[in-house]
DNA sequence: AGTCACGCAGCAAGCGCTTTCTAGCTAGGC
DNA sequence: GCCTAGCTAGAAAGCGCTTGCTGCGTGACT
């Protein structure tokens, strides 16, 4: 019922294996007989089965692609940078490759099983992005996995993620301290001194390293860390909202608010409007990653521009090897302060 | 060197038809037998072979689901709706199955190549989201190809949609002309007489649904069209700003300008301060969507919004054959008018 | 007691493709 | 003209798993 290759082999009068070596084109075959089979593949309309083809080649031209969340555009940007370079369908014809993205949802289990589902898939390529879990068991759990996958073949990249040790994939870091050191250093020139921060989860390396770029930029300044400045929550602007409130509540007199990124800025921004202060003259703001809608706030967001789509290209291209991976298989790959309308000189 | 079913079967003492079921958990099979299989698994750290199994049954775990253009937070929450009903990994146990999103990135050919590749692997089901391209030799092939994949087995389920004629599809479709007509009759109500529209890339049924109930709106109200009042442009905010420039220019009397979705209402508002114009007191606004970030602009943009989450869920639910799909495989879904401060009487 | 039914495990035949090895054929080289 | 090299095509052996069917042993029924 289902046309197979033997069909097809049958109406172009060859053998299957010479149908095999045209579909895949890395064996010699006549022009005249490579004619009579891919006219035959279109008569037949037949499409190669993959799993067959996977088996008995032992490979697939799966390449999954993990994102945190994927209704999150700071995701969403790379995964699409990703997906660019893995060729897909449209690509460069011939290297047809299913890229494929799974939304683990921040969650560690599921995380863990994508890669299972990947590993049993035998994808050719996995790009892990976004920060990771800081959970030690968790963490070597993962690295086992990916030293699994990497035996068996599987290249593998993370992108925004900080390196796995003891493992072969390799890793385009962001620099998440340095850009959020940057960003408070900013700040605290424009005269602030008085600094709240709304970080992500405690257990992400991303909330980690944000939060010691801040901190450690108001210990240069020499500005004791008051602990009722810092909250914490989620990476979405509902909880942003709702840390702002708190950070209130706790100092009035805060002159500035940084956020753990753009989508938590938005919702300090709103918590702010509602409790009647003005961005930036009685309260600063600051976000991080830059995302799209970041430039279009009002007053546009003061923030950490992270090269989302560069990264995520570039993690592609890796992924398919058609890039050196970095020496040592880690780079570091900078943020850049966009200061826009939402910072200014605090209010005397 | 890796590891296989019969490897279990050997370590476990049984056949490998046993460890197959045990795996599969479909067949009886004595309780300490499962136990010492699933032992041997764990110790041998077995991971089943996909292409392999998925050769043999004749079926995978794998579920497409095809978007547009990932970055954009419109797919990203449906797509993340779905892959939570797919049960993705997380779900009830067992039943894992790999819930993969392709970004199409809007091209014809990309969507094609994926639903073939996506046959290819023999997929379980495919959910197509968003609006399609109205080019009739492409709607033409794609419901072949849709065809084709039911023919197979593998269930397809349109979301946010138009329904695919002669096709075993189930169609989630949006009432994106009742929502843009219901929003326009708002600004009208609101005294506006003078309204831009600026539409979405002319291909396709979404862009051509909603020109049409803003139109639809505009004739019962017996206002005149005037050509001017339209421009089309991509489903983005830079978009948007260029075009909201363009209807400024063609007729800087429009009290109100209404945008195909968020993103370009956001540029739209961008455009409009630029040129030195209030919302809404000296010009009015409005999406379609009501993405999150639509309430946190300034001031907070009207808009109709859509139930990506539900309707993406319940799409998840039909493709899993969890939820019976509606009477006729189509039902539509309405959006919901969200007047917020976008909107305004027209100054005088 | 004999029989039937049932529960559980194994055998073996593929699933549709890739690929190694072999074989036929043509075309030069001495 | 015979031999070797160079191409191209076919035969066949799996890849690792699923599943229909067979078979055995125990408990229940007559």
């Amino acid at each position: 019922m289902t046309v197979t290759l033997a069909d097809v082999a049958a109406r172009a009068q060859v053998s299957p294996a010479t149908v095999s070596r045209v579909l895949n084109g890395n064996y010699p075959v006549a022009a005249s007989t490579r004619e009579r089979v891919l006219r035959a593949v279109d008569e037949l309309d037949y499409v190669l089965n993959g799993p067959a083809s996977a088996l008995a080649a032992a490979t697939s031209d799966l390449v999954g692609i993990l994102v945190n969340d994927i209704a999150d555009p700071f995701f969403g940007i790379m995964a699409s940078a990703i997906q660019g370079e893995i060729g897909g369908p449209g690509g460069r014809a011939g290297g047809e490759r299913l890229a494929v993205v799974c939304n683990t949802g921040g969650s560690p289990e599921r995380e863990l099983t994508y890669l299972t589902l990947l590993q049993r898939q035998r994808a050719a390529a996995v790009v892990l992005t976004g920060g990771a879990v800081e959970d030690a068991p968790h963490a070597a759990a993962v690295a086992a996995k990916l030293r699994k996958l990497t035996e068996a073949g599987t290249r593998v990249v993370l992108c925004g993620r900080p390196p796995a040790p003891d493992t072969q994939a390799v890793a385009l870091t962001f620099d998440n301290r340095g850009g959020a050191r940057q960003l408070t250093e900013h700040l605290i020139g424009l005269g602030h001194r008085r600094l709240g921060y709304i970080a992500g989860p405690e257990e992400r390396t991303t909330t980690r390293h944000r939060l010691e770029g801040h901190r450690a930029a108001l210990e240069a300044a020499g500005i004791a860390e008051d602990p009722r400045w810092t909250v914490h929550g989620r990476y979405d602007r509902r909880s942003g909202y709702e840390a702002t409130l708190e950070l209130l509540r706790r100092d009035p007199s805060l002159t500035a608010v940084v956020a753990a990124n753009d989508s938590v800025a938005l919702g300090a921004c709103a918590a702010l409007r509602d409790s009647g202060l003005r961005i930036p003259d009685d309260v600063s703001v600051a976000g991080f990653d830059d995302l799209p809608f970041s430039v279009d706030t009002v007053p546009s967001l003061t923030t950490v521009r992270l090269p989302l789509s560069e990264a995520g290209a570039r993690a592609g291209r890796i992924a398919m090897g058609r890039e050196e991976p970095p020496p040592g298989g880690i780079a570091t790959v900078r943020g850049e302060l966009m200061v826009r309308g939402s910072s200014g000189g605090p209010r005397k």
